[in-house]
DNA sequence: TTGGAATGTCAACAAAGCTGACGTATTATG
DNA sequence: CATAATACGTCAGCTTTGTTGACATTCCAA
């Protein structure tokens, strides 16, 4: 742009209102593709959005409490509620009573429910590693890190408790 | 996953199955963010995040026409009707005959418009910005190379469109 | 034994997307 | 000039995914 020249010549290029107009739109135009391979395959199928982020993090930590899918997933139990009961329903997901705490339901996919995950996550995956092999492994890093510096610190814990299970 | 083994040692361990659930992961978690504080500003009035879209990308292109601006966001017309309306009988956006074509409404923000879009805008640059500020220059170029290349090519298009409007 | 936590469920509602159908200007074209 | 195509608006109805609020059940722990 040419109104960079209000901060040429300094380090802060990347900082000004413009560069910040485009990271912004970037993001926006950046989660449609990231979406738009599973929401695809779902759309063949009575699931949406809901019931892949659910399968992708049953999947991440097998036995986690609903509870816990609650937090990571930032939505109301009765809405989380429905796209369990679906998944449930037509076996999917396992819920399995709690052995220590038997409030507790812990889920698990079935043989089913990770065929399921592995379509959609595949296709997830595809894109991203295009991305990542057209731009390479230091912008990979800085994706990262921009990205993790954006998160809600609430969410950064959860980012990183997850990072930590396997990571 | 243990399997990161399978790829240890040479150069595309960022290409890994684990490197890239954890940038979905990232993604995820980092969109919450990016949506947070406008989704509380506008939670106290009778705005969604369509509306934020919308009020945006006019800010963004000033008399652009409704199909170009449904385009933009991939929305049906039907879908983008209910809010323009709403934004236009509240007085923040304008909507006038095209001179030439007399049959396209180009779209402007009022000054109550401008001042909801800055009110947003800055919201989600201060974040934009902290993040930024946080990864530094290099993760930034980085950043938006993975997000550029994350894009659909029809994205890709929408997006470069509005690069050269001002960029 | 009692309080609170975890879970499930019912009802009602809202935001924001969708399809299909139709109407009305206006412009482009044969 | 007649007709087709385009741009826009609107009505009706549906879906997904979120929300509150209320209430029941189960069960751990003090």
């Amino acid at each position: 742009m040419e109104g960079s020249g209000r901060e040429s010549g300094n380090a802060l290029l990347f900082l000004t209102d413009e560069q910040l107009r485009k990271g912004i739109e970037a993001m926006f135009f950046a989660y449609r593709g990231f979406t738009a391979d599973p929401d695809r395959i779902l759309a063949d199928m009575a699931y949406g959005r809901a019931h892949h982020r659910a399968v992708h993090f049953i999947h991440r930590s097998p036995g986690t409490t609903v509870n816990n899918l609650l937090a990571i997933l930032g939505v109301t139990k009765q809405s989380l509620n429905r796209v369990l009961r679906a998944l449930v329903e037509d076996g999917l997901v396992r819920s399995e009573v709690g052995k220590r705490d038997k409030r507790e339901r812990h889920l698990h996919l079935t043989e089913a429910g990770e065929a399921l995950e592995r379509q959609l996550s595949d296709a997830q995956r595809d894109r991203m590693r295009a991305a990542y092999r057209a731009a390479g492994p230091e912008a990979v890093t800085g994706f990262r890190q921009v990205l993790e510096a954006m998160m809600d610190d609430e969410m950064r814990k959860r980012y990183d408790a997850l990072k930590d299970l396997k990571g």
